[in-house]
This record gives structure tokens, sequence and C-alpha cells, in this order.
DNA sequence: CGATTTGTTGAGGAATATCAAACTTGGTGG
DNA sequence: CCACCAAGTTTGATATTCCTCAACAAATCG
């Protein structure tokens, strides 16, 4: 059963991954539900690529808050930072396994150039899911971050029924709102037919053009 | 008196700039207030040092709004993308003079490696930025985001008195507020003797501590 | 099964946006 | 130098959105 965490990610993305080279040589490591898998300030010496369940890299800040940067799951590659130390925490949001692997590893088995190009990807897929999250938080209403973001769960999901991999907590950090205004706005979206929630961890998308209408910046 | 603005930049950065070799064999452009320098969208072919003036990237929108990225002033590099299509436009933020090469003019000058080492720095200091900007975003009030944003222009200038590069709007674009709301809380800083506006576009700060206070997040 | 966590709903309030008007500033020409 | 104009900024009144606090419901776990 687990084997089938290590295929193939289910969801394309842009960015070519050299995450072949992790598959083969990582070494997989477990987390439960809210474990820390490195800590901000931490040195950043390992590579991690989800093989099954969820994470989510945040910052933590003096008043409690903890505004989350980015979700993983299966086939990204998380960990690597551009100086020695880690600036986001990341944490497991479900159970999950990962495939990890040192810096070092990596070099000696794909070279120098295979940590290069591995590098330069991570960060320019980082840079560029940092912008989109910087739009959505700039200019869109709680509806619309709320649409857009059940919506990006839709699109990278080859199954109509979708799981979500975090809880209301996570998504209201994540878009920069409060739990209640989240739980409001998905039971309005219900309430208008665009999405249908079976238990608050599943939905289905029902009418996606209407959602994308809304989610539109 | 042009000469002046090529000496290196007023500020500190704390990352490494390879800004020596297009202070070398960079051809000088001057673009006046508002002109477009590149577009989104076009060809990502150009680097560009500020030399004297500021600049400003920026989304435009379907509705018209224009949420600004980030600003660059002397000192700073922009315009290398990592795909070879420019994700936001660049435009004057007042006259402007730049020094720019094309890729290939760099690669021949300085190699391959100085090239790549710059691409590096480039997108390593714009996701930082666009963290940073994003923190702002999720987790500050107006009044935090407008004093943190003077707070930072204060740092980086070495004079005491302030020249605002940029009007209202386009601050509040950046801040994701409104320029009443902008306007409401420089007047607000005002009063309680933070900061003084000689003119709108040239401030001092009075009260640094204070200011910190604010908008530490 | 009770206890605890997580999610939903409601009422009220605070922060920010919107709309409208007045005021400043900077430039231009008399 | 001053009057005038246009653009940018400030201020005020009102509307809206989202947050806070509180109670309740549902799901999860031992």
């Amino acid at each position: 059963m687990l084997a089938q965490s290590f295929a193939p990610p289910p969801r394309a993305t842009p960015i070519a991954r050299a995450d072949n080279l992790l598959q083969r040589i990582g070494v997989r490591m477990a987390f439960a539900k809210d474990e820390e898998i490195y800590g901000q300030g931490e040195a950043a010496n390992l590579i991690y690529l989800v093989a099954s369940g969820a994470v989510r890299t945040s910052h933590f800040m003096v008043d409690g808050r903890r505004p989350i940067d980015h979700f993983y799951y299966p086939g990204d590659i998380f960990g690597l930072e551009v100086g020695d130390e880690h600036t986001l925490a990341a944490e497991a949001l479900s159970d999950c396994l990962l495939l990890v692997a040192t810096r070092s590893a990596l070099v000696a088995e794909g070279g120098e150039r295979a940590l290069q190009t591995m590098l330069r990807d991570t960060m320019v897929r980082d840079l560029q899911n940092t912008r989109e999250h910087l739009m959505l938080l700039v200019c869109k209403t709680a509806r619309q971050r709320v649409s857009g973001f059940l919506l990006g769960l839709a699109e990278r999901s080859p199954d109509p029924v979708i799981e979500l991999a975090m809880g209301r907590q996570d998504m209201a950090d994540y878009l920069g709102l409060t739990i209640e205004t989240v739980s409001r706005m998905i039971t309005d979206l219900q309430n208008n037919h665009l999405v249908e929630f079976q238990s608050c961890r599943q939905f289905v998308v029902r009418d996606r053009k209407a959602l994308a209408g809304i989610a539109a910046c």
C-alpha cells in the first residue's frame, strides 16, 4: 500500500522537478500529525519529498499567530533554503511519509549540477507560489480567497471528491482570515450550490464555472 | 552630476550583488515618470540596474487594480526572470536612469557563471522581498503597514529627511490599502508626533522607537 | 460513552472601503 | 509675483466587510 505513495505525484506542476534522484536515494521518514519536521532557525541540510500526507510551512510570530506560507502535497519537494538556515518551520499537516536526503548525498549521487538544478527549480516554484499567494491576499475578499483555495485543490485532484488535508484553522492561517470567516464562506458557497461538503474534510465542486467566477481576481 | 548616480548605492543590502559588471558594461537608458520599462508578458532579455530614480513592478488586473509587487531604488537590480517572459510589468516611478545589459552581453563579458550568480542572487532577494511583503499583508493592520513602510524607507536612507519616491496611490497599491486609508494613517502618525511631513513627499521620523513598536508584527 | 477538540452560527463592534467634497501643491501663463 | 488650473492629497460621512466574543453542534478520541 505504502509503495503506491512513491509513485509519481497525482498532480502536474509546470516546473520540471529533479525528484527521481530523491526517489532513488531518499531515506523514508514518518512524521505524525502536527509533528515538527524542522524549526525556524534550524540548519537547512536536508531535502524532503512528500511521499504521502501533507506538510505546512509557517512563520511563528510573537503574538501567537502563525501565518502559513505554503502547503506541500505528495510529489512536492521542500526544505531547500537559499541560506543555510530555515526561515520557516515545517510541520506535518497529517501523518505523513517523507523521502529525505542530505545535500551531500544528492551531490554524491547526482553531482553538484543536479543539486543546483533542484535548488533552482525549487526556488522558482517557491517564488511563483509566494507571488500567487500574495495576489490572493492583496486583492481578494474572503469569499474570493476561499473559493480560489477550494478551486485550486479541485484542480490538482484527479478525484471529484476532494479531501481537505487541513482543518479550518490552517486554511484560515493560509488565507489571512479567521476560522469563523472561513466557515461562514464555506457555508455560503454551499447554500449557493457551488460546492458541497460531505463532511468538513471532504467536498465536491458542484458549479466549477461559478466558483472560478468568484475566485477570479 | 549624473556620474554621481553611478556611484555605489546609498543603502546596503544583505545580499552580495554582482552589479559591478552591470556598472561596467551597462548601457544608460532614461525613462520618464510613469513610462513603461517593460510589460507583462514581454520577453525578458534585459537586466536593469537602477542608477537614479525609482521603479515599481506591478501586476495589471482586469478590474483596473494594479497591486504593486516591489519598489526598486538606486543600486537595485531588476528584470531578471526565471522564465523567458516577464510576469510583472515595470514602470518608472519617477524620471529615472537605468543601466541596461542583455543576458548575452553579461555572459560575453563576465561568463556564464557571472550571469548565473546574478540570476540566483536576484531571485533570492526577490523571494525574500516577496515573503516579507506577504507577511506585511497577512498580519498587519493599516497603521502597522504604513508605519513599517515609512520605517523601512527611513532605515535605508542616509539622510534624516526622507524623500518619498512615490505618491499615495502607489503606497496604497503596495500596502493593499486605499489612498484614503494611507492618508488617514499618515495624518494619525503625525498627530501622535511619530513622523512629521514637511510636504507630502518629504518626511522626518520623530520617534523611531514608537514607530518601530507599531510596525512590529 | 463521556470528554475534548474542531467546526458552525449569531450578535455586536472595529477596521477599512467607498463616495463625496474640500483642500494643497506644483506648474503655467498672465 | 500672482492667479489659475490640474493633479494629488486630506477630510468627513456612511457603508461594508471581517473580526471578536459567545454559545452551540459535530466530529474525534480515549
